[in-house]
DNA sequence: CGTTAGGTTGATCTCGGTCAAATATCGTGG
DNA sequence: CCACGATATTTGACCGAGATCAACCTAACG
């Protein structure tokens, strides 16, 4: 809810819409499987607390992560359309989620257009957002991701924080699964931080992350701030 | 709207309503940008003819393709929620769009909600595809993020060629191209080609393609079909 | 025909992967 | 509160897939 009103002011009635979808509560503990790659899909889940990720693996043994979701995120919007889960889910940290099934998207579209308008609007930011770190991983060198990487979580942590000019926050994922985004190895990750620490754009205190010069590092590695803002001017 | 119909059954006043956003045609010529990325974005098109791809180009030169869109596609739902579009459109070969106002759409959530639920699962789709190829690119070999691509176009392919069982097709962009879409050097795309070919994976003739048994072909690469249906339960 | 964009192939180099080992941190039970 | 095992981070040495560079070939088109 905090994160949809940073977009847009919500009525009373969008708001009582919203809390119906977060009856049903479930727990999970790190590492726990949220959803089985294949499985039957018929809920979406409001992310409550913790951190989740979506995530593939391959023959070979090795994992890609693509997709991680923060408190107020939905998951499964953007995978709306498959009967069967396109990937696994699993908690990244101990998390509290909030299923509905996905027919009360269609019972929003009668009575709250606006908020599936927002719903959706804030899907396409996340799909800009995998096209960016896609480039990162495709056409620029290991230190670049890893720096759009940092800044895609910054990004994404002011718009619940509310600061808007938090330049640190706390890394719960390992490495190795920091890798598993920006498809890396876990060596390469570590030397990455290092590079960057190095070169005194962050600095890193146990999980403590802190970008000195947000701005700066952004425009060096071409980094595009998604979250920000929306346009609104052609909701219902 | 023949793509459409492979999902769902329309209905008459769904056709009109669908053959109301065609009404305004543009053409472009091959290599013609249609919107730059940062330029206003006020419009959706649909791709009438033609293959369209949106893309971003790096600091140091190199180019990343992120989209592909072929005829019955919907250019911008994706980045629905943007201002300013977030990537370079442009023609890779000679096309025909029909663009019409954003603000459409929210016409169309009150008159057809269906219709707004299968774009946006389209959508969907078009965002795990995204995702699979950059699983291909973070986490696999040249030759299996060829494979996949390539596996890709015929899955995309089928739906609006109608033959379910299709097995080639004429690729009308370069290898260079192909490398944006990938993650590779134009040269390590040449050399991916010729390894299926040799293989026995793939057969070349000029522009055309032929897979000789996407099936196996799929099983060895973990290629999954993410385009034959459409989870519509949930609809209006 | 000549020009040009695209395709093909070989030689070399480089970034990041892999392997391995040391160190640090966390979590749990005694 | 401490000790110990498990988990995560860090660093070095070596290797290899793919990038880059360069040359040559082919096909399309005016």
């Amino acid at each position: 809810m905090a994160k949809l009103e940073h977009y847009m002011e919500l009525s009373d009635a969008e708001r009582d819409h919203l809390a119906r979808l977060e009856e049903v509560e479930r727990d999970y503990r790190r590492r726990e499987v949220l959803t089985e790659r294949d499985d039957a899909m018929a809920d979406i889940m409001v992310v409550k607390s913790g951190w989740v990720y979506g995530s593939s693996a391959n023959p070979d043994g090795s994992e890609f992560v693509a997709e991680l979701y923060l408190p107020g995120d939905f998951i499964g919007i953007n995978q709306i359309g498959f009967f069967r889960s396109p990937l696994t889910y699993a908690a990244a940290t101990d998390a509290v989620c909030c299923p509905f099934p996905k027919v009360l998207m269609a019972g929003m579209m009668k009575a709250h257009p606006r908020l599936v308008a927002l719903i959706f609007s804030i899907a396409s930011i996340e799909h800009s957002e995998t096209i960016d770190r896609m480039r990162a991983i495709g056409r620029m060198g290991a230190r670049e991701a890893l720096a759009i990487f940092l800044l895609q979580m910054l990004s994404r942590l002011r718009i619940t924080a509310g600061r808007a000019d938090g330049s640190s926050f706390d890394m719960p994922l390992s490495q190795e699964m920091i890798g598993n985004m920006v498809g890396l190895s876990m060596v390469s990750v570590n030397r990455a931080f290092r590079q960057l620490e190095d070169e005194g754009h962050i600095r890193r205190d146990g999980r403590r992350i802190e970008v000195l010069a947000p701005k700066r590092l952004g425009e060096e590695v071409d980094f595009m701030d998604r979250h920000q803002s929306i346009d609104t001017s052609w909701f219902p």
